[in-house]
DNA sequence: TTGAAAGCGCTAACAT
DNA sequence: ATGTTAGCGCTTTCAA
């Protein structure tokens, strides 16, 4: 049963059930007896406006889209059930894409989302900038908040994390730990979030008075075999680092596998720090030492964000961007040595 | 720009143009030029017809609801990306809701995904049944599948894992290493799956001439607090099992994380095996024995399901419903035992 | 305080 | 092979 139904059963026009329904009662005076009337008879016959009739009227759907470059890592579930929960309560819902790390894909399928006129969009991009992510995001007719990845050269408001600072706290704890040889597992080669953090790394070496070539980097992707390959280069490079850092929340897996194929033993061959702290971090053997990134708040300013918004399409611009910073949580995979 | 526009634009008909964009250009023996012309421009103004107005008309929108109990949990994360992917070159969204394991939260969700009139729903529940949701889903006015946890006196197409025979496989497994005391961390005590689960642990054991005075059981829920008290519970007790088995997913951390508080080595002090396959399960030390689920596979089949409702809602009934088969994976944290 | 009616963008039945 | 048009369910302006 739909509003038109129901008004004609209780003798009233459609437009007085879907003011009360719309919870505007108050706003048309419609008279609390009338009201309480409508409500019990939706209540009884469990009737509710339909959303597509309405999103049709009012312009807008009510639903945001939510795009990330994969579901499954914890750090992008994490923030989709911190936004579809913070969003719920406004009675809008969350279509969720995945690009699975792909550029090509993220392009259809943003370009899919934008054409379906949603309120808003999140997007976490897979991180590369190209010419037809910047034409598509610039001119979409709709909101879009940045996440964790910024895109250089997009202007949008963003969410995101002090890469820089935190590659650059990495690393020192690792120089302090007496490290003099560093290595970084990257993600993608082309996401800025590792290039700041890389940057941080390297400002944290040179305020030591190492340069960059006390600093390796590898990784090509986001893959357990890409990461197994970055890990394999690392380690067996020449002069292979003392202490690894991975960028990547799944990067550490790979350098895992790898160390224990070649049977270097964490810590004492081997010191590892790991960007996200997951479930397993602290019951890995030894325990990792991560950075811990605060995902639920910054997928609630995301979602703050994109909620002003859609209030008011002017309020939020890209100076209004957010930037969190990481903790480092110290466990046991990073040693102390001798600094050569 | 909207498809009347365009049609006007071109001097044609908005039929014509609906024709061609909606793919039923053939159907309707639009001319090959027309046809050209129309998509041509299209492209050029950037014209796709709006999912709101077509939804309305169609009487269906075009998306379907997926409902999980913790999007963060890899298995669900797995699943809807896998889901999303499946229903993406159908042209069909997916609307994600986190019920984040309380049954409460999970029928507020399901009442508003079914007052929404989507296409159909896709359900992982939570796993406890009430009279709210037998009710929610038998009058529903779309299709559901019902995804890995099934639900008792609701007839509904599913898919699902052959839990009964999975928990005897994993009981036989630890029980042909010698092991004759066993515990059972679950989830939730009312989830049928983790019933059956430990009916096939039971029924193990009884082949092995056990009673069930030979089992320990414990857990109230997914979280890790939960996980860690039953851990605690089953560790502490008296006659302490030799050998557990995880349920869930989750639970192995808690187990772990108990464990090394009371010292205890795996597996030369305790035999563990753990429900669902994680990435970091091969890594841990010592590499955990795992019960591995298809995941995709039985996303695959569930999608698949509600495709064919979609075609023809007569098509699927709960006797199509599919149950899948968990496999073994062997590695260290299980030890043979001399059976006492 | 409530009702009538226009129209959001689209598709499909009908008309030509 | 294409055009005309009704109407999907709703909100909101205007009228009373």
């Amino acid at each position: 049963m739909n509003i038109s139904e129901l008004a004609r059963h209780l003798g009233v026009a459609v437009s007085t059930v879907s003011r009360v329904l719309s919870g505007n009662a108050e706003k048309y005076r419609i008279s609390e007896q009338t009201a309480q009337r409508v409500r019990a008879a939706a209540e009884e016959h469990q009737v509710v406006p339909d959303p597509l009739g309405a999103g049709l009227r009012r312009g807008r759907p009510g639903m945001i889209g939510l795009l990330v470059p994969d579901i499954t890592n914890p750090f992008f579930s994490t923030m989709a059930r911190a936004i579809e929960l913070r969003f719920r309560d406004t009675g809008i819902a969350v279509q969720l894409c995945d690009s699975a790390e792909d550029t090509e894909t993220e392009l259809l399928l943003l370009t899919r989302l934008l054409s379906r006129r949603l309120d808003g969009l999140i997007l976490a991009p897979v991180g590369e900038v190209s010419d037809g992510l910047k034409e598509a995001i610039s001119s979409a007719a709709m909101p879009i908040i940045l996440l964790d990845r910024l895109l250089p050269g997009i202007d949008a408001p963003s969410v995101s994390l002090n890469n820089r600072e935190a590659g650059k706290l990495a690393a020192s704890h690792l120089l302090l730990a007496g490290h003099r040889r560093l290595g970084c597992l990257r993600g993608d080669p082309g996401a800025v979030s590792d290039r700041e953090r890389i940057e941080g790394v390297e400002e944290a070496l040179r305020e030591n008075g190492l340069g960059s070539d006390h600093l390796l980097i590898a990784g090509e992707g986001y893959t357990r075999e890409e990461s197994i390959a970055g890990a394999e280069w690392l380690l067996s490079a020449p002069d292979r680092p003392g202490a690894l850092i991975s960028l990547s929340g799944q990067g550490v897996l790979g350098i895992l596998e790898v160390s224990r194929r070649l049977d270097l033993s964490i810590p004492a061959d081997l010191s590892l720090l790991a960007f996200d702290e997951q479930p397993w971090s602290a019951l890995m053997q030894p325990p990792l030492t991560t950075m811990a990134q605060p995902i639920e708040k910054m997928a609630e300013k995301a979602s703050a964000l994109l909620s002003s918004c859609l209030a008011d399409p002017e309020s939020i611009t890209a100076g209004d961007s957010a930037v969190f910073e990481a903790t480092l949580c110290e466990r046991e995979s990073v040693a102390r040595v001798a600094s050569s």
